[in-house]
DNA sequence: GCATACTTTTCCACTATCCGGAAAGGCAAT
DNA sequence: ATTGCCTTTCCGGATAGTGGAAAAGTATGC
């Protein structure tokens, strides 16, 4: 049986229909952009003809959607629309927002606020720098210990959800990370060597609530500039403009 | 029994369940971040054992989510992760994604692509521009009408999807839409006085993929500077910076 | 060109399971 | 303490979702 059914299959008081049609959400995510319905039901282990079903079902209401070429079968665009209304009425989104561009103006370089979501870290809201390379990878997400968000905010979890994080990623990673744990979770920010071409390092400050919880990351890219000021210094000046952020709109959350 | 639900009360074909499990995801969707069971009931016409049931289903899924404190409920956090996983796949947003900050260097605002989902014009990513306003409305939406991108996608649907369009919107917008279809069907680009403060325009293009089909628009937002160029220049200026990159994503887009 | 293999879709009887009414637990007020 | 409101659980019965198998539709081979 695939992986994602069994973290699915007990479920007690859920019903089986809904988990069944979540079930399949999960592994349109997974993958290609479309998949055949023979595939689907292999790795779900469900019959055809409750697959079948299933995805008509989420097709009408255009959860998923059906390629009229091939008749396979991928996410649908109401997902958007449902995110967008999640996001926009989350509290910490709209509290940083106004932000960002003064912290782009002070940091130069693209700044991102990023949330743990499952196991992976995704970007919700960004200001792209000045001169940001044309290869911006919006809808990009990884794991998240492989990010400075992810592992500013993946340390501040609860054990449980932290053991998760650590399955997601390799051997080495894993080591580092439980090496680090203890580190990443008390630092006021976290700084890294970035994989991204043009950039020379990325740096992170959590974005936390009036009962101290973490809810996001804000992150900054500072672009690599030739024959300027080391990169240290820049950091330091990086790390002041987002604490300040994300001091501010901790201010305006308020006890939540 | 509530306007929405009787959209989804006629699908043959369709679970009952995975009806009213979208069904309700929609009741959330719309209204305060948090609604209680009992309204949910009553507006979904469902039992309230019923309801409970299905929220239970989604919160396991983490669709939805509970408020500990009131134990109301909202949408869940896993819809971003969906929604993340459509858009990173998605091809036009992967073919103009490189080409926006060209934009926004000959533009000198905000640059933005906006897709039709629904009845509601939402933004899929963006550049926002050097000396933006702090106000950004990142996950703002309206409907598409009132929108210069929604016009110019919506004015290019069939009848039948234009029609509910026309139903989101007051009298006079309607009356309006109805006598420029023709003209925003047919339009190259599409312009429009803003209603963002610090923004003196904003103007559309389609983006068209090999089969002439409009899938998305790219919008940009003209900064208001005192005593610069008449607005109408720099709005034939970035009308063809618009076109050129909308036609440079058409190209690598091919016949999809 | 036909034949083969594969994939999607439909049909149908069975019973698993989803539904609604009602009762039981919580929580804030007055 | 009592009342009212909201959430949660329980339970029998009938609905409606399930899976096997057959049919329709499409691509691939020779």
């Amino acid at each position: 049986m695939a992986p994602l059914s069994e973290a699915l299959t007990d479920a007690p008081g859920s019903l089986g229909t809904v988990r069944n049609a979540v079930l399949l959400l999960r592994l349109l995510a997974e993958g290609p952009a479309y998949q055949q319905l023979t595939d689907l039901a292999d790795r779900s282990g469900l019959s055809l003809a409750t697959v079948h079903r299933l995805l008509r079902s989420l097709v009408l209401a255009d959860l998923v959607e059906q390629d009229p070429r091939s008749s396979r079968y991928g996410l649908g665009a109401e997902l958007t629309r449902l995110s967008h209304r999640y996001l926009a009425r989350l509290p910490i989104l709209g509290a940083v927002a106004p932000y960002l561009t003064q912290v782009r103006e002070g940091v130069g370089g693209t700044v991102q606020v990023e949330l743990l979501v499952g196991t992976a870290i995704v970007g919700m809201d960004r200001v792209d720098g000045f001169n940001a390379d044309p290869y911006r990878n919006s809808h990009h997400w990884r794991p998240a210990l492989l990010e400075v968000g992810g592992r500013l905010l993946g340390a501040r979890c609860p054990d449980e959800r932290w053991k998760l994080l650590l399955a997601e990623v390799d051997e080495a990673t894993r080591e580092l990370a439980d090496a680090e744990r203890e580190h990443w979770a008390g630092a006021p920010w976290l700084s890294m060597i970035s994989d991204i071409p043009g950039t020379a390092a990325e740096v992170a400050v959590p974005l936390v609530d009036g009962h101290g919880t973490a809810l996001a990351a804000l992150v900054a890219h500072l672009p690599s500039r030739e024959g300027a000021d080391p990169v240290a210094e820049r950091l330091e000046a990086s790390v002041a403009h987002l604490t300040r952020a994300a001091m501010a709109a901790g201010r305006t959350l308020g006890h939540g």
